[in-house]
DNA sequence: CGCAATTTTGACGTAGTTCAACACGTGTGG
DNA sequence: CCACACGTGTTGAACTACGTCAAAATTGCG
């Protein structure tokens, strides 16, 4: 059938509480129209392709295949597709013309990537995968090809790109120009945590898949900053790290240091 | 004629430089099919109005006037419409819980108000205009309507969409995560004066209509810590202030120091 | 002019950076 | 197997930039 992932043939990905069904994807509206089963239009299988892209060196032997690069699109290199995150977390690096790179957002399940490179047909950023992640792709080409024909389509593009609009408006501002660290950071954590929340079905508790070196370069803090911070939250008994794991312990606590 | 504009009462503002014309204006894509002249459409009078707010206690005489209130929209009230400057600044304030206010953002000629709350439906800050301003006006349910019948509308407004989608991503960008407060300074400069020069025709000059306090309280930065960077950067002549004039001396500089 | 609001400047305390050392896990090669 | 380099994370001490509080200077307006 049309609809089948390719990512079933993973054994693990499908029945992970990480792993993002249709329904709870920021791309449906993009997608929806095509699955609601009206006969004109059964391009599902043109349009949608799942692919998991991996880290680059994990194992030497399964190196055949061709999905091996953790990055899934670099920076200037023009615009074929846009993702939906299906598991997994990316990493969005700017790099500065002086050869600094800039983490400017990470990207959880549900999520979109790219679409903000719809403007200029090039991406801004490299996306780079956190660990063992799977996308959604629909090419721009066949989208657009598609939204000629149908007006409904063209719709669902445009609540889409209302939507993002509105969320990238709100993370952003919920980050920007905080005055302290501690601040910052319980922002981020909530930030993080309400992302993840929506299909993890957890407010309080994430993996954290990514660096405490990204996570301090997005924050624009320094690593040590970042990590005495934890420590002090974690003396605080506001939150507990116990691995990958994150607990926030008070969300009242936090939630009252993140806008003071 | 129907695009003949209201502003055209007030003597200076139309020959102003500041005065942006339809096709410098961000809303152009979504206004430009119905000025296009194609006969199926003459809709412009009731699609398109010019307004003029100014500020609320300036002269109690021509208080008649229904326009008086510097507030173009309210946060939280319904969305109705989406605005684009056409002449003066705006700034963005969201109000936290705690009654804080924030500025979140500014708006020169050319750019577009309110196009975030299209996913809500409804404001998600108050615009508030500094000193003399007039917006383009557009109804979102004429939009909305119009687009139903007219699917190139769709097409325009997408792309209205997915320019301010990129627009913002790197507003923010430029300047969040900034190690020091000069090197956040040095690229807020740069990139009002960018934006402004799109149509004041000069990339190192603008007129600063804002106050110091809505600068310092958008970058996160104190009025003092702001007011000392400026004599510093005048003292190392990287910028001149004169009145309300600020000029960017050594772009050069400004711009070494915006991404260190 | 004279008052009020805004901006600038100064002195001091604190938060975050910088530099450095150390702990821990991992992969590499002898 | 151990020795070693390497990346990541944590902790300590000195330094610096920004915040805070206060007062002076400037601007704007009646």
């Amino acid at each position: 059938m049309s609809l089948s992932h390719k990512s079933e043939n993973k054994t693990v990905t499908h029945t992970s509480t990480h792993y993002v069904d249709c329904d709870n994807c920021s791309m449906q509206s993009v997608c929806k129209p095509i699955n609601s089963g009206e006969q004109s239009f059964d391009l599902t299988s043109n349009y949608l392709t799942r692919r998991v892209p991996v880290n680059p060196v994990t194992s030497s032997s399964t190196l055949k295949d061709n999905e091996t690069d953790a990055k899934l699109f670099a920076q200037a290199m023009p615009l074929t597709a846009i993702y939906a995150v299906c598991s997994g977390t990316f990493k969005l690096c700017h790099q500065n013309e002086d050869g600094s790179e800039k983490v400017v957002g990470f990207r959880f399940p549900g999520e979109l990537i790219g679409e903000d490179a719809l403007f200029l047909e090039k991406y801004n950023y490299s996306a780079i995968a956190l660990g063992d992640n799977s996308v959604c792709e629909v090419f721009v080409k066949q989208l657009s090809a598609c939204g000629s024909l149908a007006p409904e389509m063209q719709l669902n593009l445009i609540q889409l790109l209302t939507k993002q609009s509105y969320q990238q408006q709100r993370n952003t501002q919920a980050l920007f120009g905080k005055k302290s660290a501690e601040c910052l950071l319980a922002a981020f954590l909530l930030n993080i945590c309400s992302r993840n929340a929506k299909h993890s079905g957890c407010e309080t508790e994430i993996e954290l898949t990514i660096s405490r070196q990204d996570i301090a370069n997005y924050l624009g803090i320094r690593r040590e900053t970042l990590s005495r911070l934890l420590s002090r939250f974690q003396q605080k008994a506001l939150i507990n790290i116990d691995g990958k794991k994150l607990t926030i312990l008070s969300l009242k606590d936090i939630s009252a240091l993140s806008n003071s």
